[in-house]
DNA sequence: GCCAACGTTGGC
DNA sequence: GCCAACGTTGGC
């Protein structure tokens, strides 16, 4: 199994919104990086939700990854925001992932807290100018980010 | 609203 | 293929 961070602005989806929709096909990927962790979803990845914008930003809650990558509809649909020309049905440039809630965090868990914490150093939320959309986490990063939100040891999950 | 850090674009 | 200009993201 592994373990991945995604980031929304909570505006625009929540993780309580997730939690209401059950389930939600992630999209609006639109950074090759990105695309590519998506790609490496696994069914059962465990997926800490992450809002940006907010204040204040931070983790919010716990998913996982029902149904593994597939071509995301929004590309093809003039009408929609993500639409993209240059994306072909025979070659779709762009994919999604169904992520389900696993359950909030009890405690939200804000970047603040994330800072401090040495054994977080290496999160590429914390780096890169803290602009990919998608990040894979090492198992122990999930563990520390799930135990500082009050699940802890381990998150007993679904 | 500002600005740093990126990714993308397009001229050459 | 280089790189300057530009657009976007996202914390503050």
């Amino acid at each position: 199994m592994r373990y991945w961070l995604v980031k929304t602005e909570p505006r625009c989806y929540s993780f309580a919104d997730l939690q209401r929709d059950k389930v939600t096909f992630w999209d609006g990927v639109r950074n090759y990086q990105a695309r590519n962790f998506l790609r490496a979803m696994k069914r059962g990845d465990k997926v800490l939700v992450y809002h940006s914008g907010s204040k204040p930003p931070g983790v919010a809650g716990i998913a996982f990854v029902q149904q593994e990558s597939y071509p995301d509809p929004t590309q093809f649909d003039p009408g929609h925001e993500h639409y993209d020309p240059r994306s072909k049905q025979e070659n779709p440039l762009w994919d999604v992932v169904d992520l389900a809630a696993n359950g909030a965090l009890p405690e939200f868990v804000s970047l603040t807290q994330l800072k401090k914490v040495p054994e977080l150093e290496k999160m590429l939320i914390l780096r890169r100018g803290n602009r990919l959309s998608v990040t894979p986490l090492e198992e122990g990063e999930f563990r520390v980010v799930c135990a500082l939100g009050g699940s802890s040891p381990s998150p007993k999950a679904l």
